[in-house]
RNA sequence: GGAGAGGUGGGUGAGUGGCUGAAACCAACAGUUUGCUAAACUGUCGUACGGGAAACUGUACCGGGGGUUCGAAUCCCCCCCUCUCCGCCA
């Protein structure tokens, strides 16, 4: 949520910038204004006849004190006229309130100004390509025949358990998940972040806190009887950690680091591209958030895609970073890279990472606050990144590492498998 | 799930109708003292939205929401949460 100051005071700033989002914000920001005098004008009438009667009050207290009944009940009869107007300046004031409110959570996060204009993915800018790895010639079977071949992933039992996008992962690659997860937390722990354990489900204030609603209300699991969602990231959670509060800003950065599931309904979404791991219900991730003074974080943010390329050469995957436009970007960020890895068997590039900085768009929903030094209190930023989702990299890492023996190991996450070919 | 007890500022914790945005203590911050540290002393020390150049000032907030009252942290109702005991249970 787009703070109200920054809108009143460079209303045609922000108008401006939002055209980068491919967003017409001309009329909602105008309606924001106005709306904001008018809650401004109602809270003064309200704060003004609450002043009348407080002193009011006060006074019939004296009087009483004192044994002047009867000046006291004069003055009661004052409070009337005052109370019915206060209930309707209340009513008004709540009214306007959530008018605006209803505006403002429509508002995108303004872009940052770097980034490529363009409505879809094929407007992306590519800002660094390492694909030495790609193997120029050769058979390279798709994952989900590699995964029935070796029968590690059971997408057939998972479907039959729950549905489609939920699968089964069995043996040595139910092993090579667990490897994978153990494999990014450490490295993350090297990297200084703290690492937490979040909860799955989470309730409606925290997934508002992070934008998830009202935005994208239909992608997640809702409990209904229990009125929480299960989380599609731990994005989520791990923000939220840090909702309602005022940090000192010496203890800036918030550096975490999470395992979860995930889980996504991905309506709407069937038919193509959803083929094996590609796009699934439930998956698991390692996602790392910072939440840091606002000079800092764009350094941060490439820190952390400097760190995610890291995992991805470490595994010894292709890959290629992507700056994404305008139209491609979330709703809440204000500059996103996506981390794609070469699928040897599809022949194209998967996304396995999303880095963004969302500045202070959640932090203002979050009331995540911090101290400055000279004790005032302004918001943070946050970021996050996804280091990494697995499904895809599984994907990619079979396909990529598949000899006539079999599926060979990536070197570094030897030492967590315990074996070194799938066969 | 049943019974009981509670939820007050960063923490402990007073406060049962007006003098309480809230005692006291601790923590924190600034300063004095000091060879350094410690101790002691002094001061500052909630958030949000307004007004004001500023000093300062208006309003709201004592888990959340509603009600009673001229006036509510304090009384009433609903909800949430925590603790204790019982039940159930990984």
């Amino acid at each position: 949520m787009l703070q109200l100051s920054l809108i009143r005071e460079q209303t045609a700033e922000v108008i401006d910038r939002l055209k980068l989002k491919n967003f017409d914000g001309a009329q909602i920001i105008n309606d924001i204004v106005r709306l904001d005098d008018s809650r401004r004008e109602t809270q003064k009438a309200l704060d003004d006849v609450q002043s009348q009667s407080n002193s009011l009050a006060k006074e019939i207290g004296v009087f009483f004190k004192q044994g002047r009944i009867q000046e006291a009940d004069e003055l009661k009869e004052r409070t009337a006229a005052l109370k019915l107007k206060a209930k309707d300046y209340d009513e008004k004031l709540e009214s306007v309130k959530k008018e605006l409110d209803d505006l403002l959570v429509r508002v995108p996060n303004l872009p940052h100004p770097g980034i490529p204009s363009g409505k879809s993915a094929e407007d992306n800018e590519i800002v660094h390509l390492e694909d030495d790895l790609i193997p120029a010639s050769g058979e390279y079977l798709p994952h989900w025949e590699l995964a029935s071949k070796y029968d590690i992933i059971d997408f057939a039992t998972g479907t039959k358990i729950t549905g489609s996008g939920f699968p089964l992962y069995k043996g040595k690659g139910a092993r090579l998940q667990r490897a994978l997860i153990n494999f990014f937390i450490d490295e993350a722990l090297a990297a200084g972040y703290t690492e937490v354990q979040p909860p799955y489900m989470v309730n409606a204030a925290s997934a508002f806190g992070t934008g998830q609603l009202p935005d994208k209300d239909g992608q997640m699991y809702y409990a209904q009887v229990d009125d929480l969602y299960l989380i599609p990231t731990a994005e989520v959670p791990v923000t939220n950690m840090y909702r309602d509060s005022i940090l000192k800003v010496q203890d800036l950065p918030f550096k975490n680091v999470a395992y979860s599931a995930c889980f996504r309904r991905e309506a709407g979404s069937y038919g193509k591209d959803v083929r094996g791991l590609n796009r699934l219900h439930q998956f698991d991730k390692v996602e790392i958030v910072q939440v840091t003074h606002p000079e800092k974080s764009y350094q941060t943010l490439e820190e952390m895609r400097e760190y995610v390329a890291g995992l991805l050469r470490k595994l010894k995957l292709p890959f290629r970073i992507v700056k994404l436009c305008g139209g491609d970007m979330s709703f809440t960020s204000a500059l996103t890279y996506d981390m794609e890895v070469w699928s040897a068997g599809q022949k194209r590039w998967l996304e396995v990472s999303s880095v963004s900085n969302f500045e202070s768009f959640q932090s203002n929903r979050l009331k995540l606050r911090y101290k400055d030094e000279a004790g005032k209190i302004r918001l943070a930023h946050t970021l996050n990144g996804s280091a990494l989702a697995l499904p895809r990299i599984v994907a990619a890492l079979l396909e990529l590492n598949q000899v006539p023996e079999g599926i060979r190991v990536p070197e570094v996450l030897r030492p967590y498998c315990g074996f070194t070919t799938i066969n």
